[in-house]
DNA sequence: CCAGTCTAGCTAACATCGTTAGCCTGTCAA
DNA sequence: TTGACAGGCTAACGATGTTAGCTAGACTGG
């Protein structure tokens, strides 16, 4: 990604405001420009297309993303303290979550380690092995992403499988 | 979902080809009318909206998932062999999977049963308990719409990510 | 101090999308 | 024979991302 003039950045601030008020499908270049008090085609000015202001939402997610899990890093119970601020940073952001996951990365266009830096701290939770990382991270992921897309029932106890799927990772820990 | 007309069973089975060739962004109404040899808005003359198109695919997706899950069932490792056949099913239809799974259901509007019948299966291969079934589900889901999406580096061993997870899942079964 | 260039806005317009209104033609029953 | 209905059609609307081309103002070089 190239570097963001400071204009570009406050357009990509006011996009994550569009994005988190409305939704993804609220996220038009329409209805950012009508937040910037401007009209459409000047945001091209700034940003060459939409995909570009997206992969900048998504690469400043990625630093919160990672910063959140980096705050909560705790000696004890590794797993269960990356899985809460894992859990808590999608419910908390759950559109921005989703902008973020939902379709392939074009890494390209990122800001350059952003995910890197997220992606370590799961493989700091599984101990440093990669394949118990990545499915640790397959669990996190899917518990949250389904919880969002409301695919389980109502009254199903949520907390609960989250336990159950965590202890079976922490019981292949040291 | 009201019973669908003949007509609009082939419509349907269109728009599940039109979905496997060219994706969920590649389903338009006008592609399908032009696959059909029709204009887009007769369409309309069969089926409500798009969004009534794609919850019967959705649904027909259902139903074959939930056939596929139950032609794998096995005595011995029953959590080996439901991820088998998840993970499979996925990434033979991964325009369908991604249909199924990256919105909110709709569950008034789908065949009722359908996607009960195909979440039965979790819970059996988790030995009956809810919450080890949803997430083995999430387990599942996670890895697989993860892998979907490009998001591993390309040459991570996701065979040995499944597997980890699947043996943490396994040690917690009789 | 003027001329030129760049910045950052603007309007008008295009293609594509889902969708609606209204028309027409063929089929079939009363 | 007449009438209803099924299932096509065209024309059109509003929303979307995006491009082309204009313009007002600010800065900069001579």
């Amino acid at each position: 990604m190239s570097e963001l003039s400071p204009r570009a950045q406050e357009i990509v601030a006011s996009a994550r405001e569009v994005l988190e008020d409305a939704g993804p499908s609220g996220l038009s270049m329409r209805a950012l420009a009508d937040r910037l008090g401007i009209r459409a085609p000047s945001i091209y000015k700034h940003l060459a297309d939409k995909q570009a202001l997206e992969n900048a939402v998504i690469s400043a997610g990625f630093e919160e993303f990672a910063a959140a899990l980096e705050a909560a890093q705790a000696e004890d119970d590794p797993v269960g303290a990356f899985a809460a601020a894992y859990r808590r940073f999608a419910t908390e952001h759950p559109h921005l979550y989703r902008l973020m996951t939902e379709h392939p990365l074009q890494r390209d266009a990122l800001v350059p380690g952003a995910e890197d830096r997220a992606s370590a701290h799961v493989l700091v939770a599984a101990g440093g092995d990669p394949a118990l990382a990545r499915a640790l991270w397959g669990l996190a992921h899917g518990l949250t992403i389904l919880e969002l897309n409301g695919r389980f029932p109502a009254d199903a106890d949520l907390d609960a499988a989250w336990k159950q799927g965590l202890d079976a990772f922490r019981a292949r820990l040291p």
